[in-house]
DNA sequence: GACTAATGTGGCAGAGTCTGCCATGTTCGA
DNA sequence: TCGAACATGGCAGACTCTGCCACATTAGTC
């Protein structure tokens, strides 16, 4: 089953990997802005040319292997909202992500930390939400009820609150690592609303 | 009063706002990647050097002089947290802004709609955003009740959520511009999860 | 084993954003 | 009127990213 890949796609996802290991080495410790494509390139052993053969954007080193934009989430999300409310089942979905991200929690946190340190990355990081965000508000729009024309509209709201309260449970937690979990953040972030608007009912 | 201003701030921030019409007007006819500065600045007869002095990115001759980010929100929020719920009062307060904007909705519509052309420019809005919840997360935190470990984590999604429903909300109105009114799409992105998530109370 | 095609790679030039530095002109207050 | 503060412009340079072409390696075929 394997066999079928052939080597060089292997070797060149091997390559991604090294690059992605390299370039955060390299942006912890002399930052992001500082560290031009040059020295990632020259570091891993290739040309800067190749570099962006391998990534199209510096940013993407960073996050175009990351697990949320790997994995399909709409398959995920189509299967929680067979039993869940939209809200539940985005709940879900994200726990679901959350999970699995924690095999990796020392990466992720490492990720995080130079992610905060620079305001042009916050922005990267945002636009890869953005294209979730594409993909995720069509699988819940037919889902809900009320007038057409402001389904469209909440559906939008629900799904961007959604990755909202994830990347903000995140970054919480890549903060004080020591006092929360990551699912802990995550389930609170997503239960603030019940808890904390009980006038709006 | 305003002879305190002096001529010089006067025609300094005239020349602002002539950079940022005549840069809008720039964008949406060729579009945002394929205007370069230089066209911005001799279009406004100044040169790319100059234009640097008046806004330190490309990216802010479109963001920098905007309501959201010139009004004090922290004020509003606070007068609005001493008779509402934390999210109420978020709600208000960006509604408020809202009431604000109409006044240049037809510049508003453009800007968005420009915004919208551009990934790059999408995310450098979403970033003008983490900047106000920087303002205003401190203002929620304290009124927030429950542990005070997951209080602050709770300021943050609330918070940004808010920031979330008023951006989505004006995104769907620059969009369906004929069939939906601001302040009605900003009331219904704010009232989305009372209405959609009964389970989770 | 040799040949051709596909593919990975590198170098080069160039556009575009943004910054630091210095020189020039204009305005303001004394 | 003179010096100080300020606005502007030009220049060089760093950095990101792209298009183009040349070179090498590999894969598949005969």
């Amino acid at each position: 089953m394997d066999e079928s890949i052939g080597i060089r796609e292997r070797t060149r996802g091997a390559m991604r990997g090294e690059l992605a290991d390299v370039a955060l080495r390299l942006f912890e410790e002399r930052g992001y802005d500082e560290t031009p494509v040059d020295e990632i390139s020259t570091a891993a052993g290739i040309s800067p040319r190749t570099f962006y053969r391998y990534f199209g954007t510096k940013e993407d080193v960073l996050f175009a292997d990351l697990p949320p934009t790997s994995v399909d989430l709409s398959e995920l999300l189509t299967e929680h909202l067979s039993r869940l409310s939209p809200w539940e089942a985005l709940h879900q979905t994200l726990r679901n992500v959350s999970e699995r991200m924690q095999t990796q929690r020392g990466r992720w946190s490492r990720l995080l930390r130079v992610v905060n340190t620079s305001d042009s990355l916050r922005a990267g990081h945002l636009e890869q939400h953005m294209n979730l965000a594409q993909t995720l508000i069509p699988v819940i729009a037919p889902q809900l009820e009320g007038p057409a024309s402001s389904s469209a509209l909440r559906a939008r709201v629900l799904v961007h609150t959604a990755l909202t309260c994830f990347d903000t449970a995140f970054s919480h937690w890549a903060e004080h690592e020591s006092d929360i979990e990551i699912l802990d953040a995550v389930d609170i972030a997503f239960t603030t609303f019940s808890d904390a608007t009980p006038e709006t009912r």
